[in-house]
DNA sequence: GTGATATAGATGCCACGGCATATACTGTAG
DNA sequence: CTACAGTATATGCCGTGGCATCTATATCAC
């Protein structure tokens, strides 16, 4: 085995088709089930249980945590509380912005779909990766993720 | 250090959530930076990239190496062959289907492309990872990719 | 306070993907 | 040859995201 600082370094361009290939295929099995079980996709699953860890945030903070346009997040928001599982609360501290939280219809959505997510992601992992092997990614993309947000990379402009 | 069989399971849904963060940062950037130079996106790119490795092939196969609906890369198909980049040729073995080729415009595309990808995306991956961690993922993930297409695992209908 | 600038987010337009369907062709059974 | 099931892909409708823009509000300089 090479030592620390001796192996030769993977090619990123394979890195990344490796990871475009696996999140694609992933988010397309989960929102499948989602949308089977619960008539929601991951991307509202993920909505969801980000205001059910941060209540009270703002669009502007979802965006940010997603990297996706506020726009797009303003309209995700729309339509969840639509369906009445999100709503806008007037922001005490300023008027511009409103305050998100979920309903109790919302809570009990998202503790559903987390069960139904965490026991597919989990099938599909745990089928293809060994401990070790996902110890490794896990570890690596938590950095990579950290330097990326750190960096502010890859923020869409709206 | 634990040996292999003991390591505690990371959890999956934190890795997954990681995947997706890392996946749409790293494209958001490479989107930004092929578009302003070259006037494409990653998805154009990685189109153009796989029909120089591959002349000749067919629609439903890009749609099966992206795991895409076939309806959407037909779509894509009509949009660089618009800009004269791709040619459909007819194909003799079956009329139904056309054989996917690049025009010289296009060569010419995909390897300026390439340079602009390449050097954006050992930044963002390099700047990141050390090597050891870079391969280890760069491993990981190139194995779920094996297990998910074996199993044809989130591939669209269409 | 008043005006200039900045910020939060809602909205409109456009591009793109999923899915259902339509069309054209292939292969097979008789 | 004919009918029919299967396959390849092109197309239409719809939902969603990006980006530009608009409005309301906040903040700052004076």
């Amino acid at each position: 085995m090479a030592s620390i600082s001796r192996g030769s370094a993977p090619d990123p361009r394979l890195l990344f088709a490796d990871l475009v290939r696996c999140e694609t295929r992933l988010y397309n099995a989960l929102n499948e089930r989602l949308r089977e079980r619960h008539g929601i996709v991951t991307s509202q699953y993920e909505f969801l249980r980000h205001l059910r860890e941060h209540p009270g945030c703002r669009v502007a903070d979802l965006a940010a945590e997603f990297a996706i346009g506020i726009g797009a997040t303003s309209k995700g928001i729309d339509r969840l509380e639509r369906h009445g599982w999100v709503a806008r609360q007037p922001n005490p501290a300023d008027r511009r912005s409103s305050l998100l939280v979920l309903t109790d219809d919302g809570v009990r959505m998202v503790d559903a779909a987390e069960r139904t997510f965490t026991e597919r992601v989990t099938e599909l992992i745990e089928g293809a990766l060994d401990r070790t092997r996902a110890a490794a990614v896990a570890e690596a993309l938590a950095l990579l993720r950290t330097a990326l947000e750190r960096d502010q990379i890859g923020m869409p402009t709206g």
